[in-house]
Formats: structure tokens, C-alpha cells, sequence
RNA sequence: GCGAGGGUGGCUGAGCUAGGCCAAAAGCGGCGGGCUUAAGACCCGCUCCCGUAGGGGUCCGAGGGUUCGAAUCCCUUCCCUCGCACCA
């Protein structure tokens, strides 16, 4: 039979499909709690466009581990759903719905999208279906994906919904939410806040918080925003744009002198404000501001390059940190005409000099002329200039130290006071703050994104108490890999309130602030609990879902007054049966969010005993060592991939190239090797499962009828068995593939190398091994395995259990024995290969009995070359071999040191020269060559070459002719 | 900058948590040979340098150190990737 993938998975997909194979119901076993349940999950996809291979992986890493617990006799359920929650699916609809050019291109010729259902997109719930139905579902599903779909939902159904609508009820009934102001982009144009997929321009510009220094002029507040507000002592001067209009405006009944642009930013951000008067930048051009840290009169100089629409559209100069400012001060006193046309005397401007507020190593004592003048900067043009003051900013944050005027900051380093100082000013009225972008930020309604402070629900996950809990459940949970634990403590560490709603997007209604909607990272913290229940909710109207119906499902009879709901509690008994969460597989760069969240709302809701048990995190993936990127068509898709190689390829390619949690690379030209290597494998276990191989077993009783060989064989699988097992609890994919796999291929290489084929024995042996394989390989590459196992035994692989190590097959003593044989083999081969002789006769001599008495010696001493040697040299024999027996011990003692106490103890008990004369025949046959074997001190040997002396114990010697 | 993970032979990539069977797995690629009418598949050998006897030399980003012994442990340094929040 020829390996035909398509057909054959075709075979089982629908075999499954008929059986219901993976929809476990709780058992009726008497006790149940008794029973082992194992519960896996992974976030569940996004449908905001197809699926492709990096997700085909995601799917299947939990996959493998829910195949592996089930071979292992566990009740398993891997259940999956739709995560449609928030913007992005609305995005690309209104995107689709522009018809703009690179989303028809992602829809048309990246996810094939025909014409005749384009319209069916139009809605975001017909987009996410499509998506579900024609790329997710057939993916999963082709990949021979053990979910159980009855289970299946989208968190925009309504019971879903009214599972969130419970939970936030309940974390507001536990003050786990507060309301409060929060800054988030805003489209001045449609007046309503923006995500990152909203944007044109600036997708990936982040918003900063400025400190505002209010300078003042009488009484009025000229406030400057700088990012480094410990430099209010270095100011010199200050700078305006003269073209551009300011306004005189009444902000929290306070005067202030900002740009127009600055006025409604201030506006949008919780402030008071009414523009009293407008006017030209050029008016207050030489008029003198009062620092309101040092007292000190400074004077607003003329300059373009202020930006009006950057913060609030006046800036301070401080010409000796900053080289920005150095140079422009040097411009401006190099042109006394312009200042005067301004009416400012030239001579006051000419006077002005660079104020140093702190010390920084690497600069003289004015760093800013320092590092303009070393790099020969003369024009505020150049584009060296932005890297020379990064290169200052970096260096003055991390080293710089405050001079001796700022008191109790004096010595420190700027990095730790700076947010303490400028907290400190600001407390004391002569600081402010606003946010703003460093650079232009555009939507695309093409109106200009600003910061503004918006009405948030937060989740309080600075609670110290939840934190406390959340770290409990770092504590009991099993990482993997294990070194991903302190990133979870280290996210609980520095998680601050996370604002739960969006303004609008799919998803679920805050309950008592119906024009807000939950966001993503926020409906999905415990809906793992939700799949228990999911397909048995169907039956229950939606308007009964209320809250006592939750309370009473997941806090039982008492939580509710009165009767308890019967239907709750019927679902009650099925969560508790399949919680907690066995397995949560999930991708890395959710710690800092998802998966911490997930965290913490299962430590406030639910009992210690329905925390998670596992974590496994999952890298990322490349396609031919980039990036993949649907929106440049950079990818490959499951069903693409499935049709050139088959599911079975695909799955063992994505689960053996890297573990699960480090980055893998989709490569073509590997992944035919791998589907060669797969078909290597099918035509291997056909030659063993036709009648005539199972006739042949039959023969064999394996107590008496196995081969030294044969046995090698039987022990290396049950280390193998050993060694799969192992990393599998581990959820080591990529270390237990392989040595079920390829490991376990290079020992077969071997054992066809050295056994007589055609013996029952061995047929008998090759069938036992290929069936353990089966078993051992079934999680990955289960169409392939249970067709041959069935073909093989009667019963798919799935249906076998998990294989355990059989003791009587382990055999260290035939491994060491094998092990000398591979290594004369070498050592012959070695000699050959430099001498390049074709060998008649191939003499082997194994060294004398004294030599074996020296290594038991060594062996019981131990490595330590002094005292060997005295314990040697007690025997009269041995000292009259003098030097020889030095030289001896040396060798030993360098060979006993390779090697662990297990195999040395092998070691003492094997017979070299029986040893190698069961290796006659095989030598002969390689080399074509009579092979002999001699001990070193036999009496008729034969020994032209007069090499024999040179055996050492477990080296013997060898002369070739 | 902070946090995490890396730098290994032509490439991919093990080993490095428990230092010695490590010139360093496996796959791919390359070379030579076998099988075959031929191709493919399959099998064998070679693939850092030197060597007509199983050996020697150099090597695991760079530089130091610990040790009888280091790719593996420690220190310093250079470089790369990812995350850093309201994006899912």
C-alpha cells in the first residue's frame, strides 16, 4: 500500500466525525473527582482574517498534549471558540466596505476571497463567520484537531454576554472596578477616541506626559513643556513662534499664554479653558518670563522652529544640556539684525550663557557645546545633530548628577529623582503637566489625534491584596518552560489600573454604563469556565441567565437566596468535573497582559482548588526566516499546505523543528524533507505488516529465539519509551518527536547494519518496536499512526495506551557490549580510511588479563592517579612491568573519568573477546576480509604486525593487511 | 533604559539547568562510492586543518577567571531578537 496522504486522512477525519470522537461528557463513574480529567485550552482565535500556518501551530502544540493525556487514560477536553471582541473585525469591515486597496488585497489574494460572498462580509458578525466557518474550522479540522465542537461560541452571543455581564457584576460587587479619568488618543474630527487601527499616520507613535513649567509674566502663566523637568535650572531663555497664533485663555482660573493649538488640547484634557484674546507670537517676542523655580528674568526670543501644534507651543532653553538649544542660542546671537527688528538688543541676547545644572562624565563641564563642538557641528540642520543629543539626553539620564542649587537633589543621579522632583514642583504649583504626541498623528477620517482625558472604568489590579493572590497563583502554577515564572510575578509587580472599556466595538455592555463595551483583554479572563458549560447553555433562555443563575453555577446552592436554580446547579456538577484549567497554552508576549489577567481574575472569582495548574507559553514563527504578514501576503496557508503535504507533515514539521515555546521558521524545502522522511517511514512499516511478517513472528518466543543484536535493540526503545514520555509531560514536543523519530531512526540504522534481517527473531523484533513507535508517535502524526497501527494490530494507535518501559528489556550490559562493537567498527573503519588499504585480514586483540586487572583496580580506587598506582603496585607481578603499567593506569584513569558510574558498572561485567566475536561475521561482511580475534596473552597468536601489546581494556588492538 | 531570550562547524539547529563518552547530535546541502538499463528511492564513507594505523592541532561572539579538565560554571565586553500597556 503506498502512503497516500490525502486519502488517507480524508479516511480518518470523517471516521472522527462520525464517532464524535472528542466530545467527552463527564463519566459516571462513582466518584468522579477520583477520576483524572485533564482540561486544555489556548486563546481562542481572532477571526479578523484567515488562518494561517503560524496559528496552525498554535492549535496543534495543545493538540499533541491533549493526544498524549489521552493515550495516558485521562478524560480529556481541548475545546475552542471565537474571540470577536473590540474593533479590529469592525476596522476591517469599514475597510472592506471603502473597498480600500491593500484590504481587498489581503481578502482577494492572500485569504481568496471570491466575489460572490464579498458582500456577505458587510457586517462584522458575516465577516468573523466567514473567516470561522471557511478558513478556521476547515484548518482545525484538516489538521486533524481533536476539539470538541459542540462547545463552540463567539463572545459576541448573548449568553456568552451575560457570562461577562456575571463576572463584572460581581468584580464591581468586590471593588475590583473604579471609575476614573484616563488619557487615550482622540480624532479631533470625529470627536471620539481612536485605536491603533484607526490611524494613518503615526501608528506607532506613542503619547508622553510633559511637565509644564510655569513661567510667569505678572500674572500671567506662560507655560513651557519639556520631557526633562529637572533642567529648570539651566534655563537661559525661552522660545516662540512668531507666525504662529497664541491665545491668552482663562485655564482652571488661571491666566495662561499657550498656543491655539495647545488651548483645546488643554481642553480635551480635564482642564477649564476660555480664550479670552488671540494674537501673533511675534507680540510677546522680548518680553521677560519669570522662572518660577529660581526667580531668574528670562527673555522670549524669535524662533521657526517651535512647534504651536507640539505641547503647549512655547519652549525653554537650556544651551547646556541640550544641543538643540546650544545651537540655536549660537544662531540667534549671530544675527543682531533680526533681533533687533524684533526690538530686543542684540548685546542683552549676546550676554546670554549656558547655565550647567549637572555633571556628567564623558563632558566637560557644558555638555551640550561639548558634544556639538567633537562633532563639528555648525548648523542646527545638520542630521548628526538629533543622534549627538540623544547621545547627551542618554547620557546625562543614566550618570548626570544635580549640582549643588537643587538641595536635597544634589549628587543624585537623574534618573532616580527626576519623576520625584518634578512631582515635587508639581505639588507646589510651579509645575504642570499635559500630554501630547512627539509627532503628528492622523486618522483616517484624516482628522488630527490628540490626547484626551476620557471617563474609564479601570480594573484595580494595583490592589495590593489582589496582587497578593495573583502571586499565590504564580506559585502553584507549573511554567513552562519553568524560567517564564518571574515574568508573571514581575507583570503583577508593575500592573497598574487597566482600563476595561472602549467607547464602542464588539463585545459585551458594561452592565450599568451600557454605552461602554468590555474590551478583549478583559472579556477573556475565566471564560475557560464558560466552555464547560457552553453546549448545555443553549437549552436554557437567555433571559434566565441572570446573576443568581451564575452565582448558583459557580458558588453553588448557598450563594443565592432562595431556591438555587436546579438547571445551574445540574451545570455545576459538569464545571466542577472538568475544572481547573489543566494546560493553558498560549503565546509569550500575552504574560505582560493576557495571561496574568487570566491570573488574576481566576485568584479574585474562584476557589484555590479551580486556580490554573499549567502555563506553557509558545514562541513565534517565522515563514523563510521573516516575518509572516497576511497584509503582504507573507504567508501560507493551513489548507494550502495540508494539500501539498498532508496534515500529518504539516503537524510533525511545526511540533519537531522547535519546542513549543521558541521561535520556529517554515520552511519549504524542510518540510518536504520531512514528508519524504514520513513515506520513508510508511514503506518501512509496510514490509513488516503483511501476512507473511506476521507469520514470521508467530514463530518467535522472545525469551529464547532473540539475538544479542535484537535485544540492543528492545533496550535502546525502552529508553526511548523513557525518554518521550518525559519530555512529553514536559510538553517538550520538538525533544520528544525527535527521539521517538529520528533518534530512534539512527538506532535502526545501525541494527540493519549489524543483524541478519531474515531471521524470524528479527521480523519479530522490528514489529514489536514499530508498534511501540506507533503508539509513541500518534499524538503528532496520528492519521499516519493509527492507519498503520490498525493495518498492524487490529486498533488505531489512539486506542492504545501509552507505552510503559518494560523492565526485562533494559540492558545496560548489552548496550556496553554493542558499544565496543560500534567503536571496533570505527576504529577499523578509521584505520582504513587513512591507510586506504583494502584489507584481507583484520586481526583483533584483546588486551591481557594483568591490563583487566589494572582497569578493575582503577575502577573500585577510583581517577586519582597516585593512589591507583599504590594500590597497583602491592602486587610484585605488576611492579616488574614497571613503566608500562604507568602508562596503563594513565590511559584508564582518563578512560574511567568519561564515563558515569551506570556504564562503568556494565563495564566490569562483559567479556571483551566473546564480545567481539559475535561481531565476526558482521566485520567480515563490511569489509569483505577474514576477521580473527586474539587475546593478548594466548598462546598460538598470531600477531605479524606486532601490534597486539598495544591493547588497552575496552581498546583492543587491530593490525589490517 | 527596563524585562526576557539568544550568539555553536556551509545553512538550520541540539548540547549548554546536573563541567569530562564533545571535533561537538540530527536534518539540509556538498563530495566520493555501491545498487540500478537509467533516474528516483535506498545503502556506505567523507565533509575545520594536518596525518599511509585507530592519532595530533585548532575550535563553540570577544577577553579574562575557576578547575586536573569548560561550548557547558563565574566576571567583563560586543552584537542580535522580542515585549514595555489601553493593540489584539
Amino acid at each position: 500500500m503506498d502512503y497516500d496522504p490525502q486519502e488517507l486522512e480524508a479516511e480518518w477525519r470523517a471516521r472522527w466525525d462520525a464517532e464524535n470522537r472528542y466530545e467527552p461528557d463527564p463519566t459516571d463513574a462513582a466518584a468522579p473527582e477520583d477520576e483524572e480529567t485533564t482540561f486544555i485550552t489556548v486563546p481562542y482565535p481572532y477571526p479578523s482574517g484567515g488562518m494561517h500556518i503560524g496559528h496552525a501551530r498554535t492549535y496543534t502544540v495543545p493538540d499533541v498534549y491533549a493526544r498524549y493525556r489521552r493515550q495516558q487514560g485521562d478524560e480529556v477536553l481541548f475545546p475552542m471558540a471565537w474571540h470577536v471582541t473590540g474593533t479590529p473585525i469592525i476596522g476591517a469591515v469599514e475597510r472592506l466596505q471603502k473597498r480600500e486597496e491593500s484590504q481587498m488585497s489581503v481578502l482577494q489574494d492572500t485569504y481568496n476571497v471570491s466575489d460572490d460572498v464579498l458582500e456577505d462580509l458587510e457586517t462584522p458578525m458575516g465577516y468573523a463567520h466567514h473567516f470561522i466557518e471557511e478558513h478556521y474550522k476547515k484548518g482545525m479540522r484538516s489538521l486533524g484537531l481533536s476539539i470538541d465542537w459542540r462547545r463552540e461560541f463567539t463572545t459576541n452571543d448573548d449568553r456568552y454576554s451575560k457570562f461577562i455581564t456575571w463576572q463584572y457584576e460581581t468584580l464591581k460587587e468586590r471593588d475590583r472596578l473604579e471609575k476614573g479619568l484616563h488619557p487615550v488618543k482622540y480624532c479631533t474630527e470625529q470627536e471620539n477616541p481612536v485605536t491603533t487601527h484607526d490611524l494613518l499616520e503615526g501608528e506607532d507613535v506613542e503619547y508622553q506626559e510633559y511637565t509644564l513649567i510655569k513661567f510667569e509674566q505678572g500674572e500671567t502663566v506662560v507655560p513651557m513643556a519639556t520631557l526633562r523637568p529637572e533642567t529648570v535650572r539651566g534655563v537661559t531663555n525661552a522660545y516662540i513662534n512668531t507666525d504662529a497664533t497664541y491665545v491668552e485663555a482663562a485655564v482652571d482660573g488661571e491666566t495662561w499664554l499657550v498656543s491655539a493649538e495647545a488651548a483645546e488640547k488643554l481642553e480635551l484634557q480635564d482642564h477649564e479653558v476660555e480664550i479670552r484674546r488671540e494674537f501673533a507670537g511675534s507680540e510677546v517676542v522680548g518680553d521677560t518670563v519669570t522662572n518660577p523655580v529660581t526667580g531668574d528674568e528670562i527673555i522670549i526670543l524669535p524662533a521657526e522652529f517651535v512647534d504651536p501644534d507640539n505641547a503647549t507651543g512655547v519652549v525653554m532653553s537650556v544651551p547646556a544640556h541640550s544641543p538643540d538649544d546650544y545651537l540655536a542660542l549660537q544662531e540667534a546671537k549671530a544675527d543682531p539684525d533680526r533681533l533687533e527688528s524684533y526690538g530686543i538688543d542684540p548685546a542683552e541676547v549676546d550676554a546670554i550663557e549656558p547655565v550647567p545644572i549637572l555633571d556628567v562624565e564623558g563632558y566637560g563641564e557644558i555638555p551640550a557645546k561639548d558634544a556639538v563642538e567633537s562633532a563639528e557641528i555648525t548648523d542646527s540642520t545638520d542630521p548628526e545633530l538629533e543622534e549627538v543629543t540623544q547621545d547627551v539626553y542618554n547620557a546625562e539620564f543614566h550618570t548626570g548628577t544635580l549640582h549643588e542649587e537643587y538641595g536635597e537633589y544634589a549628587g543624585e543621579v537623574i534618573e532616580d529623582v527626576r519623576d520625584e522632583l518634578a512631582t515635587n514642583y508639581r505639588e507646589q504649583g510651579a509645575f504642570g503637566a499635559m500630554y501630547d504626541f512627539p509627532e503628528p498623528v492622523v486618522s483616517r477620517a484624516g482628522g488630527k489625534v490628540v490626547v484626551a482625558y476620557q471617563d474609564t472604568w479601570f480594573l484595580t489590579y494595583n490592589d495590593e491584596d489582589w496582587k497578593d493572590a495573583a502571586k499565590r497563583a504564580v506559585e502553584r502554577l507549573d511554567t513552562t518552560p519553568e524560567n517564564t515564572r518571574g515574568e508573571y510575578t514581575h507583570t503583577i509587580d508593575w500592573l497598574n489600573e487597566w482600563p476595561c472599556i472602549r467607547n464602542y466595538g464588539l463585545g459585551t455592555r458594561l452592565p450599568w454604563d451600557d454605552e461602554f463595551v468590555i474590551e478583549p483583554l478583559s472579556d477573556s479572563t475565566i471564560y475557560m469556565a464558560y466552555y464547560t458549560i457552553a453546549h448545555r447553555l443553549e437549552e436554557i433562555p437567555v433571559e434566565d441567565l441572570d446573576g443568581d443563575f451564575f452565582d448558583a453555577l459557580f458558588y453553588g446552592d448557598d450563594a443565592v437566596d432562595g431556591d438555587a436554580d436546579e438547571r445551574a446547579l445540574d451545570l455545576r456538577a459538569e464545571w466542577q468535573y472538568w475544572y481547573p484549567v489543566s494546560q493553558r497554552f498560549s503565546a509569550n508576549d500575552l504574560i505582560s497582559n493576557h495571561l496574568t489577567f487570566f491570573l488574576f481574575h481566576h485568584a479574585e472569582l474562584f476557589d484555590e482548588a479551580q486556580w490554573p495548574e499549567g502555563i506553557t507559553i509558545m514562541g513565534m514563527g517565522l515563514l523563510e526566516g521573516e516575518k509572516m504578514s497576511s497584509s503582504k501576503g507573507h504567508v501560507v496557508l493551513p489548507g494550502k499546505a495540508i494539500e501539498n503535504y498532508g496534515a500529518d507533515t504539516v503537524r510533525f514539521f511545526l511540533l519537531n523543528s522547535a519546542e513549543p515555546w521558541q521561535d520556529y521558521d517554515w520552511r519549504a524545502d524542510q518540510v518536504e524533507g520531512v514528508e519524504d522522511q514520513l513515506r520513508r517511514f510508511w514503506n518501512r512499516a509496510q514490509e513488516l505488516i503483511g501476512d507473511d511478517a506476521a507469520d514470521a513472528a508467530a514463530n518467535v518466543d522472545p525469551e529464547g529465539d532473540l539475538e544479542h543484536i535484537d535485544r540492543w535493540l528492545l533496550s535502546k526503545l525502552q529508553t526511548t519509551i523513557d525518554d518521550v514520555t518525559a519530555a512529553l509531560d514536559n510538553a517538550e514536543t520538538r525533544t520528544a518527536s525527535q527521539a521517538a523519530f529520528y533518534g530512534f531512526e539512527e538506532d535502526l540504522k545501525w541494527y540493519r547494519r549489524r543483524a541478519d534481517l531474515d531471521r524470524d527473531g528479527a521480523v519479530w523484533t522490528l514489529r514489536h518496536v514499530l508498534e511501540t513507535r506507533l503508539r509513541l508517535l500518534a499524538p503528532f502524526v496520528p492519521f499516519l499512526t493509527n492507519e498503520l497501527h490498525e493495518q498492524l494490530t487490529g486498533t488505531p494507535a489512539e486506542d492504545a495506551p501509552w507505552p510503559e518501559v518494560d523492565e526485562g528489556w533494559q540492558s545496560p550490559r548489552t548496550e556496553t557490549e554493542e558499544r565496543q562493537i560500534e567503536r571496533l567498527a570505527d576504529d577499523v573503519q578509521d584505520i582504513l580510511t587513512v591507510t586506504e588499504q583494502n584489507p584481507e585480514t583484520i586481526r583483533v586483540y584483546v588486551a591481557a588479563d594483568w591490563k583487566r586487572e589494572v582497569f578493575e583496580t582503577v575502577r573500585e580506587v577510583g581517577t586519582d592517579v597516585g593512589q591507583v598506582m599504590g594500590e597497583v603496585m602491592q602486587d610484585p607481578d605488576l611492579r616488574e612491568r614497571g613503566d608500562a603499567v604507568n602508562d596503563l593506569v594513565q590511559d584508564l584513569v582518563e578512560l574511567v573519568r568519561g564515563v558515569d558510574d551506570d556504564t562503568l558498572a556494565a563495564m566490569s561485567k562483559i567479556d571483551e573477546r566473546s564480545t567481539y566475536e559475535t561481531a565476526v561475521d558482521f566485520l567480515e561482511r563490511e569489509h569483505d576480509a577474514e576477521v580473527a580475534v586474539y587475546a593478548e596473552d594466548d598462546e598460538g597468536i598470531d600477531d605479524p604486525g606486532g601490534k597486539a601489546s598495544n591493547a588497552v581494556p575496552f581498546r583492543p588492538a587491530i593490525h589490517i593487511e
